[in-house]
DNA sequence: TGCGAAATATCCCTTTCGGGAAAATTCTCT
DNA sequence: AGAGAATTTTCCCGAAAGGGATATTTCGCA
């Protein structure tokens, strides 16, 4: 199971391979700048919301696999901000 | 990608598969009934440490999936429920 | 050595989460 | 179908934390 200390690391290095700035990525993704750096830093109590937002706007997809080995994955990219409520 | 209402949804699915309750699950992943409650539910704001300690009382593995098609899945590391800070 | 990028700190408002119990919804069984 | 049981959801409260924006400090790299 990934922890969100890595999730933040492998967000750090999609970034960088895209040659964007943290403010850069943040301003993509909807998101403050403060919260993507917590979010690289691998901080818990992120809200899961924003970090799927920073993911999409990577263009990384985001996967399940379930305890029989199925992995369950939505589609590639739906720039959707916000479905709760 | 998945987006928190479909993984609310394959959390409960997979709570049902277990033959478990709400509180049991909530209780089994150490985050409160009300949490679990508006994880299913799809809410955008849940924490991202807790929604992996559910998932991880599940069985279920997240994975990342780059564009370049690479998948990140971390080990199965024990079941920390608290790693940052 | 100096500039851009990254990380922190602070202010301040909004929101989450937990716990217990009631209310509402769903399901089961005769 | 109806009663009753089981499960899920909502409500209240308060404590705690998230996160946006900005200013400042630290770091990295040429």
């Amino acid at each position: 199971m990934l922890n969100v200390a890595t999730i933040g690391q492998i967000i750090r290095d999609e970034r960088k391979e895209l040659g964007l700035r943290q403010d850069e990525l943040a301003a993509a993704s909807g998101v403050g700048l403060r919260f993507l750096v917590e979010l690289e830093r691998g901080k818990v109590t992120v809200q899961m919301g924003k970090v799927l937002d920073v993911l999409a706007a990577l263009g990384c997809e985001l996967q399940i696999k379930r305890p029989d080995g199925i992995v369950i994955a939505g589609r590639a990219d739906a720039p959707k901000k916000d479905e709760a409520e």
